[in-house]
DNA sequence: TGAATTTATGACACCGATGACATGACACCG
DNA sequence: CGGTGTCATGTCATCGGTGTCATAAATTCA
């Protein structure tokens, strides 16, 4: 491969000026910049990354961590892998910086993770992201240096800087959208209490009930959740049969995502119910593949993991410029309601009128 | 940060030593190494790649180059993204190898490859992959030196070593499986003619219906595809509708993939049709999410990503162990059949008998 | 027991860039 | 016309490792 002496001894200059021409750097007269150009083509010469960093210590790498590529290899888990949508949204902050971002697979392994942080630092990233698969706790290992990293979809009890989803507030907003909507029963297919959003979103779905007067009915809330274990059909075919058969039955079914939805609308539909003229169904994450091409297109709440990997690059530039990271603990990010036509509107203007209403 | 000399002057001995029981190299005695490792662990000290890589002029990366990432914003495209799952192979095969694997995104624009090509040629990785979204054609910037490149899931007419989806022989495979079940009128909803996969296909779907004895019918044939733009769910209501008028209309719907499955079982209900009672429904791709998730599963054609991750990356590890890249073009990666509940079994023995049958 | 080999370690140059500093040629200024 | 500033360029040391060779001590061998 070419170096930059090559260049110089064909252009008939020093190697300094070379660099010059490269960098932008003090003043080069135009002839000299045009016969250096011509000899870095005519040699094919790309400038060697590693001498330079030594030289001037300074990487312009950003190492992201994530195991969305290589999930577990068990089809269960939450969403699947709709989380590169964080990867996706921390490029787009990235772009404009002028680091590259180097990505590492964990390869499913947790254990791996410490092996990639290595391989970072010995590349001397300016900082890291860790990008968890759903919103959980994780624990990483200590990182010797003095490199920064942000947690995005995950948070530990260090106070590291972390963006996570407001599920809360997302599941609330839903919620309150479909009692807008003229909804007074409303059944809650909850995720797992072990993950994150469990119980985070059932509070969103009281407090919204709270907030409209509605009294909470134990009867039409069940955890339908197995995580990837078999019998989860079953599991939810049996709730919502038994919630159909209450003497006041839900209107509306609102699932813990957007993947127990899809199995909701089969169910449903074996049961010989219409969906939505007979019974509304909601989702969770606005899992695209799933939300659009449902038919008929599923209302849900976002997950909004392209803002979340925006806000988490945001926050680890911040950092390396220096700003010290002291407002600690994690941010929440809240994405809109995508409402669509899974859910009928009850309002008596509205009634019997099924038509496509975005509001996003 | 902690350098070699910070470590040697700990210990007490020479940088070379330091270097040496890093690498494992030369022979160091047992007191000295534990002297060296002590001085290590204290200082938490990581070797910095780039200074090792000038030397030994050798980067120990490989290049991975995606769109897969950041798809086009469109919620259009074929498949979404599991084409990472051919990353996930990629790794697999490399972790063998001690080689690093740098991921780098295009960001949706394909312009951008240009650029990402350079960085990683500037950081010297000893191999490029290309990832393609879906089974396309491309072109690639040509590369000045002699860094050798595969493309995965794609190809081009410069003979560049490709590992490509044996289309055809999945179809094929799919239909003829589905002919075994005693299935004789074989509607095909195609995808576009435009995309790679699309006359591939349909034409596995004719070969396995000449194999059999089975008249081609064009009634039975219709492109449903339009690529992401609205109207995909009247124009497939309409060639449903079509297809279940006709004199012998088809007992089962083979779809050009997955997504497109997923919208059929919804016009299907819609219609009052049930499946796969009525009128059985088969895939392409086994996207998990859907094909698994779906009631009933669905029976699809695999899209073999993980086994094209891990030839791709065999086949540059090859090259660039010296192998001359003498047996030019695609290599066509074939996957298996899954067989779920949505299609009938009509022969006589097993008519009425609803079970779940694996074959993979 | 002296020569040959092996083991353990160090000295030093070098990989390919860039930062600090120096130099010569002009241009401008009072 | 000497002094000062800017422009264009070059010299040289240096970043942090590793390859090459040298060296001294310990071990094996004839």
């Amino acid at each position: 491969m070419a170096t930059i002496y090559d260049v110089a001894n064909l252009a008939e200059v020093s190697a300094k000026t070379v660099s010059r021409v490269l960098n932008n750097d003090g003043p080069v007269s135009k002839e000299t910049r045009k016969v250096v150009e011509a000899a870095i083509v005519k040699l094919g010469y790309v400038p060697s990354s590693a001498a330079r960093m030594m030289r001037s210590n300074h990487s312009g790498l950003v190492g992201l961590i994530t195991g969305a590529i290589s999930m577990s290899p068990e089809p269960n888990q939450p969403a699947g892998l709709p989380e590169l949508f964080i990867v996706q949204g921390i490029q787009k902050a990235l772009a404009s910086s002028g680091m590259t971002l180097m990505i590492a697979d964990t390869g499913g392994t947790v254990e791996k993770a410490a092996a990639l942080i290595d391989t970072f630092l010995r590349h001397r990233v300016e900082g890291l992201i860790y990008v968890a698969e759903y919103h959980q706790k994780v624990t990483l290992p200590r990182i010797s240096g003095r490199t920064p990293i942000v947690l995005a979809n995950c948070f530990d009890d260090r106070g590291t800087p972390a963006i996570v989803p407001d599920d809360h507030r997302g599941q609330h907003d839903l919620v309150a959208r479909i009692i807008d909507a003229g909804h007074r029963r409303i059944g809650y297919l909850t995720l797992s209490p072990e993950i994150a959003a469990g119980p985070l979103r059932r509070d969103g779905y009281r407090t919204a009930l709270a907030e409209a007067g509605i009294g909470y009915d134990p009867d039409l809330v069940e955890n339908c959740d197995l995580e990837g274990r078999d019998g989860e059909i079953s599991i939810l075919w049996e709730a919502i049969d038994r919630m159909l058969r209450l003497a006041n039955p839900p209107t509306v079914f609102c699932c813990g995502n957007d993947k127990m939805a899809l199995r909701v609308y089969g169910i449903l539909r074996s049961m010989g119910r219409k969906v939505p003229n007979e019974v509304s169904v909601a989702g969770y994450d606005n899992y695209r593949v799933i939300a659009e091409t449902l038919f008929p297109p599923l209302t849900t709440a976002d997950l909004p993991y392209t803002a979340m990997g925006v806000r988490a690059a945001q926050r680890l530039m911040a950092i390396i410029s220096g700003e010290s990271p002291e407002d600690k603990g994690p941010t929440l990010v809240a994405g809109p309601v995508h409402w669509r036509e899974s859910v009928t509107d009850l309002r008596p203007a509205n009634v019997s009128k099924l038509k496509s209403v975005k509001e996003e």
